[in-house]
RNA sequence: GCCGCCUUAGCUCAGUCGGUAGAGCACCUCACUCGUAAUGAGGUUGUCCGGAGUUCGAUUCUCCGAGGCGGCUCCA
């Protein structure tokens, strides 16, 4: 989408921004129109049907721009709610802001909303839109609101909560963004006017309906072109699971049919790439029911996976100066009380194992036993390593790696896939160093991350700078300055864009994190890399300086892949189960043209096998169409066909994934060519249109 | 954990207003020996997620549990 022109026109004062547009002869409705306009001098949004006390300068937002696809989603959940309302009288409301891709709005009803229900609301929504009714701002002090919001006991909250915010009582916190879609608050020309929308009827002006808003909204409902419901969910008010639970609905809407379409086909895109779709056809893993949710097995194809991937970043990390380490899976409860992390999450991991407590014959305790975990993190074992004799400076920095597997007791409406699981692999390393060597190391911490993922195929990055929890930290406040003051350099240093995410650190430092786009544009956390002042405090970890004295050193936690499970998730929807040459389970499929060919075929096997090439011969009793067929849905990258004219020849025929084909390859060239692409890890698809000059 | 929906063959799904069930693919057998996405014919396969209850009878109804899906909250 590239930006349009900034189109901007003159509004004399006691005129409509419409009138104005009129005036200057521009168009209002239409997809290159205006839904809305932004004063200049103020940079707030505004009806069309504004009319500035003095002279003012308005933008054009048209329907297609970001700020346009806000004012329509959220004009849309005004409808859906208008609907909601009509078919189930009674309902309250809750907020209905517009979101990534759409909107939603909360409702309190009578009873959670059917699918069928949906189909109603969607229909009773079609009619409201066709009735073109005009959105009217009203203004509105706060003792009228309350009024007219009696029976509306979550909006009367919100004017509650506006009123603090304008006087400086509430806290940011305790105000969700997405309910100033319906006041304002905060700082800033108009901070805690309240006003209402009016839904009129385009005949009478008669008022069909009304909502705590404050906007600005569509002209009318007409210029809605393209909505559909998408889900129907529940959500706390208020984002606090303390709090009621209300029905949320979501929808998307679009500046044109056109628009809806390709939303939704990009939605079908993504489900078509989903990994748990893929594992399933792949053969990749399975999720047994007798293990438990969020409990992955890997069959022998997605071992293949994780042996590549794993193999790979072994040798990386060989190169790179890590030391290899393994820790157990259980530990006592101890090391977790040192560490800190049974303060903070003991709720996120298995409850614990009470052993070796002796009773006597009367049932007395005679000795007490003690509480044994599975281990949620491999960092304090690591710092146990690290203590478990004297360091130097000289061997500073330390590099500790371990594929190191580690469960933790997601709750169980939040497993899914492989993305979040109760027992995964992380791909975790420690790393100890001197103060003075943290900037250094951070820095070449973060490029070897980025090269590592780009030789997996990820490319499109940015960072995310978590900073410190107010309500969830141990440390004192200089060490944290000083950790996030450095990350913030070292990130800033790399180029990439910086989020900043304040508050998301863990609590025992700030972290950067790498964001990956995917192929189709979604992005996945993947590497995080932390700084920790306090683990090493905590574990009273020392090193003999060239000073003779005893020094602390710091410690960077840092995993690559996240977990090798989630890597294979996120990988597997990044290629859409079209794997790299060197990732796939099965890189070369022989394919007889007729069983004569079959034992040609498993010599040209023996030679590629021979090279660590992984290859299957389909000698089923079907055609060699079906055999294509077949090897094409498992996504083979080489297929390698031989009929009577290749084995006269001493040669194969290629078919790779695209359709492309080369026939008559001398074998050893064959043979050299797979090899060629897998030993240099070629993530793109082999093609014929590599070889243009045959 | 919370709310809603779902669970039938290895996979994707149909069906039974309560009388123990079917399709396509996969798989097996036979015939065909074929040049770039489905050869034909025949065949096998199910504790209808588990437990309890109601009933003459439950895959179907009720309750409890497990697992999955979509969200919310959470995510060291």
């Amino acid at each position: 989408m590239s930006p349009e022109p900034v189109r901007l026109v003159r509004v004399s004062a006691g005129t409509s921004a419409l009138d104005a547009l009129h005036e200057a002869g521009i168009e209002a409705s239409g997809p290159a129109g205006a839904i809305a306009v932004r004063d200049r001098a103020s940079r707030e949004l505004r009806d069309l049907s504004w009319v500035p006390d003095a002279g003012a300068d308005v933008e054009i937002v048209a329907p297609a721009s970001p700020e346009g696809l806000s004012i329509l989603r959220h004009s849309t959940a005004h409808v859906m709610a208008q609907a909601v309302q009509e078919l189930f009288p009674g309902t309250l409301l809750g907020i209905g802001p517009p979101i990534e891709n759409g909107f939603y709005y909360d409702f309190l009803p009578s009873r959670p909303f059917t699918p069928d229900d949906l189909v109603a609301i969607e229909k009773k929504m079609a009619e409201i839109i066709k009735s073109g009714q005009r959105f009217a701002r009203r203004p509105i002090d706060d003792d009228a609101a309350r009024a007219e919001l009696a029976h509306e006991k979550f909006k009367l909250e919100l004017v509650g909560l506006k009123g603090n915010a304008s006087e400086g009582k509430s806290r940011p916190d305790e105000f969700p963004d997405e309910a100033s879609v319906e006041v304002e608050v905060g700082a800033g020309a108009g901070a805690g006017a309240l006003s209402m929308y009016d839904n009129l009827d385009a005949k009478t002006g008669e008022r069909v309906w009304t909502d705590l808003c404050r906007g600005p909204h569509l002209p009318s409902t007409r210029r809605i072109p393209a909505f559909k419901l998408m889900r129907t969910a529940a959500a706390y008010w208020r984002g606090s699971e303390k709090n009621e639970q209300l029905q949320r609905i979501y929808g998307t809407a679009w500046a044109s049919r056109d628009d809806l379409k390709a939303y939704l086909q990009q939605l079908e895109e993504a489900a078509k790439r989903d990994h748990r779709k893929l594992g399933i056809e792949l053969d990749l893993f399975s999720f047994p029911d007798e293990l438990g949710s969020g409990l992955a097995v890997f069959h022998p194809k997605g071992g293949v996976l994780r042996k590549e991937m794993e193999d790979y970043s072994r040798a990386k990390h060989v190169e790179a100066g890590y030391e290899f380490v393994n820790t157990p899976h259980i530990t006592k409860a101890q090391l977790y009380e040192i560490s800190g992390h049974l303060d903070w999450y003991a709720d996120g991991m298995f409850p614990p194992m009470h052993l070796d407590a002796e009773y006597g014959p009367d049932g007395e305790l005679r000795k007490p036993g003690q509480d044994y975990y599975l281990k949620p993190m491999n960092c304090p074992m690591h710092c146990l390593i690290y203590r478990s004799r004297g360091r130097s400076y000289r061997e500073l920095p330390l590099r500790l790696f371990e594929f190191g597997s580690v469960y933790r007791y997601e709750k169980s409406g939040v497993v899914h896939g492989l993305t979040r699981v109760r027992g995964m692999t992380q791909d975790d390393a420690h790393i100890y160093c001197t103060a003075e060597q943290v900037r250094d190391e951070l820095r070449s911490l973060l490029s070897f991350v980025l090269g590592l993922l780009r030789d997996y195929g990820l490319d499109d990055f940015y960072l995310e700078l978590s900073t410190k929890d107010p309500g969830k930290y141990i440390g004192s406040d200089e060490l944290w300055q000083t950790a996030t003051d450095t990350l913030a350099t070292v990130a800033t240093e790399s180029g990439l864009e910086l989020v900043p995410d304040p508050g998301g650190a863990t609590f025992y430092g700030p972290k950067i994190s790498v964001q990956a786009r995917d192929a189709i544009g979604r992005t996945w956390q993947l590497s995080t890399i932390q700084l920790d002042f306090n683990l090493p405090e905590r574990f009273e970890l020392e090193y003999q300086g060239a000073d003779g004295e005893r020094h602390r050193p710091v410690m960077i936690h840092r995993a690559l892949f996240g977990s090798i499970e989630r890597f294979v998730g996120v990988l597997t929807e990044h290629y859409g189960g079209a794997f790299p040459a060197w990732l796939s389970p099965v890189q070369v499929a022989g394919i007889p043209i007729s069983d004569e060919q079959v034992d040609y075929l498993r010599g040209v096997a023996e030679l590629l096998r021979a090279q660590g090439i992984r290859v299957e011969i389909d000698d089923s009793a079907e055609r060699m169409q079906k055999k294509i067929r077949s090897a094409q849905r498992s996504k083979v990258p080489f297929m390698l066909i031989a009929g009577a004219s290749d084995v006269g020849a001493g040669a194969v025929s290629f078919r790779y994934r695209d359709g492309g084909q080369r026939n008559g390859v001398p074998i050893e060239q064959a043979v050299a060519e797979i090899v060629d692409t897998v030993v240099r890890r070629v993530n793109s698809s082999p093609t014929a249109a590599l070889y243009p000059h045959e």
